[in-house]
DNA sequence: GATGAATGAGTATTCATTCAT
DNA sequence: TATGAATGAATACTCATTCAT
């Protein structure tokens, strides 16, 4: 029982120190330049030892999405439940539940895109498509209760919930991506947190009844 | 003279058809695996034909995203110079410059995310990588006039007006990726009109004065 | 026209030059221990090239077992349609003809049993698969025929035609086996021939009526 | 001593589990597309225990030859022994013990052919190589002896009564390869056993004098 | 200019084998 | 002895790119 349970942590563990490497790799040269062996050599384990954990490159790449909803979703779950705290209060712990995200995993974003391309979702487990659509519709709807709230209190503006949070997942994501192009294109700094204020302002100020 | 105009326009010709068999091809299986005789077998040429006009993948499609950027500068090149329009008039025809490019282009916007590699940059000319950044430059500045002029009449919050154009290039550009994860992940239908709609709405409302 | 033949004629050359080299390496090497890399050096071409001609490696080595009964196919043809030779001349044809098989390719039935897998045949293409089926038959019908025709003549003993066919094959391929495989083992001398002489003679005294 | 000799018979029946497992493994895959951690499952044991009761995977399937060749052998050696029996009575058994090689073990005659690798068979210990060798030779002697017998009884035609044996050997694995592959590449039925008589039958009469 | 056959470096993936527990 | 996780060398196969025609 004991050992059955360890063996699993263990596993976990693994699992984690792969995923932590694939997203150092994969930040540093993109998809498609990263080989399985870097992932290895930086996971400081053989290259046969990641397909004893992923199934090929593309799961391993999509896990590192389904990881990044995980973090988001428990960062999420205690906004729901609670009840004392007003829609403002809220909005603002949502705001750092994203900032969270991205410090977490600022490129994992990116990731998301190759799921975009059916050929690469041929590779990938039902299972694991599965978990990533949960994943995906329980943030957006975690998110969207937030709104729906505030519209009930005649704080917010009379729209569909759900749209509401599509536009700020897009916000975000749009702003997290377009700040790393502009780094590498323009070679420039980081601007990304005074921005992101600007853009989640902007949001609140546009939602406000 | 005209001998070499009418070639110089058979050139930019091909140069076309490639580019829109290359946004075919990689819309359809993703920008990796999508291989240079896909697009060639799209195109109606022979691999060897497309290294006529570009040098290489990555340049063929960087061109893609200069190609779009262009198309998005004409239609913004005319807002700046007119004078005679109103700030929202001229809010509402930048709205319309974004859906056209989105109908344009739908999904090119994700070929800017393989700027996002060093390793992909080394492979462009530093030419296409200069004219991607004066282009963008010139897009974002256009739209950065229009929240300049709003400002300077009171009627926008003040703000940094290229950051208010980042942002809301970002929330363009995030929901049109957000839209497409849908559709494919989901299976489900092009809700992205719609939400939008919305999103500049909201957007529009969060910068008023 | 003679364009599209000559090219036809060539892509053919090539595919016989694969395959001749690939026989060399695969009897040298068995077919586990043999490469494409090697097959591509002594075909002195790169392995990309083998791809071409070939979908993979399995399918190249099935296409021996093809070109092997395509070449007892050309052998066997000729006796069914002759009506003047007896049937002691068409057997002494026959056996010509397998000794011919052996001197073509005198290793090649051993590819045979990698059909033998079904592992290996999901590797080949449905086509391939019905041309060795079709050929297969082709050439057992063709030897059956001889012992139909040496029953009628109440030559022969009454058995099943097709049967016999089967024994005199089965005999000739296990032969060839078995002589190859005390070659290596004993790293003895060569003694097929004698041999399969008295196989062969043993048979048709069997036979006899 | 006692406990030296369970532990013998103890670890001799570990091998003949991992044979068994090996047999059923090989005769489903194929002997290259049979990975050693699919034998470890069909014998309920891990990969490593594998290794630790045969040296490589080589030897593992030329221990399956050896196996056969030893059942073989108890099989022959009565035959050479008994004086009472006729040679059509002892022609008879003979045919009753490839019956019985082959009910005991369909596959092997096939593993005898990678023993036509020089490259596999420097993976064998040489102890392993002498008594394949040694065993082969034993099973051939004691075919050869009967027909040794009915020559000397003038039954039989005057050949080399080795050569005799190797005819028979080499019609019965021929015949056992041949219906294997008819049965996997037609989808066929099993027509071993009549087919088999009949060469039997056809080899029977084909050495009477 | 256009072709497309050939290239061969590059890489994902496999799997026999080992070894710490 | 038995395990099975880890290894890493081996290799089938791909595909961007070239170049003779």
């Amino acid at each position: 029982m004991g050992i059955q349970e360890r063996k699993e942590r263990e596993r976990e563990q693994r699992r984690q120190q792969i995923m932590v490497a694939a997203l150092r790799v994969f930040s540093a040269k993109g998809f498609n330049k990263s080989t399985m062996e870097d992932i290895a050599t930086e996971a400081e384990l053989s290259p046969g030892t990641l397909y004893l954990y992923f199934r090929n490159k593309d799961e391993l790449f999509a896990s590192l999405s389904l990881r990044m909803l995980q973090f988001l979703n428990i960062r999420l779950e205690k906004l729901g439940k609670d009840r004392n705290l007003s829609v403002k209060k809220k909005y603002q712990i949502l705001k750092q539940a994203l900032y969270d995200v991205y410090d977490f995993d600022p490129l994992v974003l990116i990731n998301m895109f190759h799921l975009q391309s059916s050929e690469t979702l041929k590779n990938l487990s039902d299972e694991l498509i599965e978990e990533i659509k949960a994943l995906s519709r329980k943030s957006l709807r975690a998110m969207a209760g937030i709104f729906d709230e505030g519209i009930k209190q005649k704080l917010f503006i009379e729209r569909h919930p759900t749209a509401m949070a599509d536009s700020l997942w897009a916000l975000f994501s749009g702003m997290v991506l377009w700040e790393e192009s502009k780094k590498i294109i323009d070679g420039g700094k980081d601007y990304l947190k005074p921005t992101l204020d600007l853009a989640f302002e902007i949001f609140w100020r546009g939602i406000q009844a």
